[in-house]
DNA sequence: AGCACGCCGACT
DNA sequence: GTCGGCGTGCTC
């Protein structure tokens, strides 16, 4: 007998374990990876099957077939169905949620309980003919409690049955088509119409073009101006035929520029060669090209991407969400045309299947997307390519918490694939890695334009505020800006706004406005004129007084770059700026717009915070100032002088990308410190030695791994209580190559009502540790979740709040 | 997760 | 005596 091993969609501890099912005779094809529908418990739940087998040790009077197969393809690469176990076992998550995170939302599958009637309504007890009286089927949670009663109490006479309804969230797009006959039978339709039908005269006249052909029925009602009943009557007559066909949303309809291949300088030729050299070799080798912004990294991922497709692989580009601009797709596109794929967030649920299902039916070869592009399901990977690879955002921040760039080396092992990251400014780790051989490393130090890279310019704002200039602009910037709008260049303005949003306090008795559900201040939202709680989403007014001691002078604090547009409006009044930040881009596609419209030189400012920091690359710009470089250093985040000196690398790398000489103005209260001098000057490899010593000394990584463990609970002794009992756990499960540390209270102490409390494992070898974490698991889901404990697991964290 | 089973207190 | 509270345990 043929029995299939099935993970269930249900997300629980006690049900994370494959189930056996029969697969009968006539059973449709089933594969590793196909979805398939099977009877669980008293209901119907789709599952994934995880492995074939002829025998199995469930009791034969258990053992159930499974109900029908969903796709025709499997959902799932075998690659893929490994992958999730693996996943499951490192990130400590259910396997039912790793699968599901390789798959498109459109195909999570939406549960609806159904009471349908069996019997005629007249046989029915008249409470229950009141139930179904529109209809022998009914939504069971649409109906009240005593209703439900009834119909439970019918089933077991037999009156009524349940089932479930299952529903893909996104179903796939068809269109209407008509099959046009033969001229000979429009010919002789043509004699069978009325005189007076002028419409289906008209119509026939327009088939009689295309004979034999399928048409789009849309496109017909428009061009042979007809209404669809008319149609109807043709089809009706059995004059033509209709059917629906599957159509893929279309994306962009714009056309893409072909993009020519350019020369290599020999910097970028010696990088491309190891890349290709392992293609060729079928190698799985990890690569970190370290390329200074501008050195043109991105046509040796082209010329590399190039190699694979013509060895009949495919590949996977992997692009920071907020750099996948029209700009970066259009180049891959230009390059590649219909062989590219794009996934990101702008696309609508639909879209993202429809690109999945190009990539699942081997219809592309390439895929350009954010984060969740690494599951992309190619059977032939010839190479995996990380841009910008020390992108927080590689890192997906709930469950399944994998790192993009992990997921990356494991298919490229799998595939005998090489695996490219790339970066101006990488990762500690992956630089650490790189060092120590474990990653080949390859430098590009040029940029092949020949544009000199910018010159950096430090302004103390200290000393600024010395000489009396309290505004957010330092002299030099105005000054600056004021030469470029003379000679028609543009500016970029960074807000580096990290940890440093904008919220109240009182000047005569320093209260500020804190959420009254957590351990924060509230934010202030110019344009609903109101405060918000970053973390519970609590909003409340803007109060007239100061709550506490009634003083009327209530003010703002930190800098919004609506404040700091208002700002420079009162310096330079005839300046025009487009600012980008979550309120001018919620909006689908309006960062597209905002930035298209700068391309097109319609503003001389373009002002925002992280988002602009990457993606544009316009010729005109000479002139970048960072308004407050050192915001972001303050936080209370091990990262905190690799982000800053990420960003400001980042940043000035967007000045004088061709012939135009750059500028950039970094504004800053901590001149001194070595991520800013060091970002000045583009050093990384210095900033990379003194970033090192201090994370040997404190303890982080790359000199330690960490694992972070978050308790959360209403009762603060709660918390407490079973934040010591974790850590006198690992305490004794782990030897004393690991170091414990805490349990502590989590710099937010207090989200949603909820007190939060952290314990960290930092170790360098990790003998033992998933059994320990997975033991810890078991602990929690069995026992102390029903005493409303929350518990998650994080390994490598990007951040510790 | 959902759903049934089962064992004790408040009603017809 | 039955209804229904939610503790416990199972789902191939």
């Amino acid at each position: 007998m043929k029995i299939a091993q099935v993970i269930v969609d249900v997300s629980t501890y006690a049900v994370n374990r494959p189930f056996d099912y029969a697969l009968n005779e006539d059973a449709p094809y089933v594969e590793i990876g196909s979805r398939v529908k099977v009877p669980f418990g008293r209901r119907d739940v789709i599952g994934y099957v995880v492995g074939l087998k002829e025998e199995t040790d469930v009791d034969p009077a258990k053992l159930k077939p499974i109900s029908e197969v969903v796709d025709y393809r499997p959902a799932l690469t075998e690659e893929l169905v490994e992958l999730a176990q693996h996943l499951a076992h490192r990130t400590i998550c259910y396997e039912i949620d790793a699968l599901q995170a390789m798959l498109p939302a459109a195909m999570r599958t939406s549960y609806e309980r159904l009471v349908v009637a069996t019997v005629s309504l007249e046989q029915l007890s008249p409470a229950l003919r009141d139930i179904f009286e529109s209809s022998p089927t009914q939504s069971f949670d649409s109906l009240t409690s005593a209703q439900q009663k009834l119909c439970k109490d019918a089933a077991l006479v037999g009156d009524v049955e349940f089932r479930t309804a299952m529903k893909q969230q996104t179903a796939i797009k068809t269109e209407r088509v008509l099959h046009v006959p033969s001229l000979e039978r429009l010919q002789q339709i043509e004699g069978e119409l009325s005189n007076r039908a002028h419409k289906q005269k008209q119509l026939l006249a327009y088939l009689m073009n295309y004979p034999n052909e399928v048409l789009v029925e849309k496109v017909v009602r428009e061009e042979a101006d007809v209404a669809g009943p008319t149609i109807q009557t043709f089809v009706t007559a059995g004059y033509v035929e209709r059917s629906e066909r599957e159509v893929y949303r279309e994306i962009d309809a714009s056309q893409m520029a072909y993009d020519e291949k350019l020369a290599l300088t020999t910097e970028q030729q010696r990088a491309f060669e190891a890349v290709r050299d392992a293609i060729d070799a079928s190698r799985a080798e990890t690569f970190l090209l370290h390329g200074i912004t501008g050195s043109g990294k991105t046509e040796v991922y082209l010329q590399a991407i190039e190699r694979v497709l013509e060895r009949g692989e495919q590949a996977v580009v992997l692009v920071p969400e907020i750099a996948l601009t029209p700009q970066m797709t259009a180049r891959f596109k230009g390059r590649f045309g219909e062989q590219v794929a794009v996934m990101h967030s702008a696309l609508s649920q639909g879209e993202k299947y429809d690109e999945w299902r190009k990539i699942r039916r081997g219809e592309v070869s390439v895929v350009v997307g954010a984060r969740s592009a690494i599951f992309a399901p190619f059977t032939n990977l010839g190479l995996i390519i990380l841009d910008e690879e020390h992108e927080s955002t590689y890192k997906q921040e709930d469950v399944p918490r994998y790192h993009a760039r992990d997921v990356a080396i494991w298919r490229g092992n799998y595939h005998h694939c090489p695996v490219l990251l790339g970066s101006a400014t990488p990762a500690l780790e992956s630089f650490a890695r790189a060092q120590k051989g474990v990653y080949t490393l390859l430098s590009m130090t040029e940029r092949p334009k020949q544009s000199a890279l910018p010159e950096v310019s430090v302004v103390d704002m200290r000393e600024e505020l010395r000489t009396g200039n309290r505004s957010m602009y330092s002299h030099a910037l105005i000054q600056a800006i004021r030469e470029r709008m003379e000679r028609g260049e543009q500016i970029v303005l960074f807000l580096n706004r990290r940890g440093f949003a904008s919220f109240m306090l009182c000047r005569d008795c320093g209260t500020t406005m804190q959420c009254p559900h957590c351990d924060i201040s509230l934010t202030y939202h110019r344009s609903v004129e109101r405060l918000k709680c970053h973390y519970c989403n609590y909003e409340t007014y803007v109060p007239p007084k100061c709550p506490h001691c009634e003083s009327e002078s209530m003010r703002f604090f930190g800098t919004g770059t609506q404040k700091a547009e208002v700002e420079l409006k009162k310096v330079i009044p005839d300046i025009s700026v487009i600012r980008m930040d979550v309120d001018t881009t919620s909006r689908k596609g309006a960062h597209e717009k905002l930035l298209s419209a700068f391309g097109r030189g319609e503003a001389q400012v373009l002002l925002g915070t992280q988002m602009i920091a990457k993606g544009l690359d316009f010729p005109n710009i000479t002139l970048v100032g960072v308004l407050a470089a050192d915001s972001s250093l303050h936080l209370a985040d091990f990262r905190a002088s690799e982000r800053t000196f990420q960003l400001l690398t980042q940043v000035s790398g967007r000045a004088g990308r061709a012939h135009l000489q750059g500028e950039v103005i970094v504004q800053t209260y901590a001149p001194e410190h070595y991520s800013i001098q060091l970002a000045k000057q583009q050093q990384y490899i210095p900033f990379y030695n003194v970033e090192m010593q201090m994370r040997k000394r404190f303890g982080y990584p790359p000199m330690f791994y960490i694992v972070a463990l978050q308790l959360s609970h209403a009762s603060l002794e709660k918390v407490i209580h079973y934040a010591n009992q974790t850590a006198r756990f690992l305490r004794q499960a782990l030897d004393d190559t690991f170091i414990i540390v805490g349990p502590a209270p989590s710099l937010i102490s207090r989200v949603n009502d909820r007190y939060r409390y952290q314990c960290l494992i930092k170790y360098k070898a990790e003998n033992n540790l998933f059994d320990v974490l997975h033991q810890l698991m078991h602990m929690y889901r069995t026992k102390w979740m029903k005493e409303h404990l929350r518990l998650s697991i994080q390994m490598e964290p990007q951040s510790l709040m």
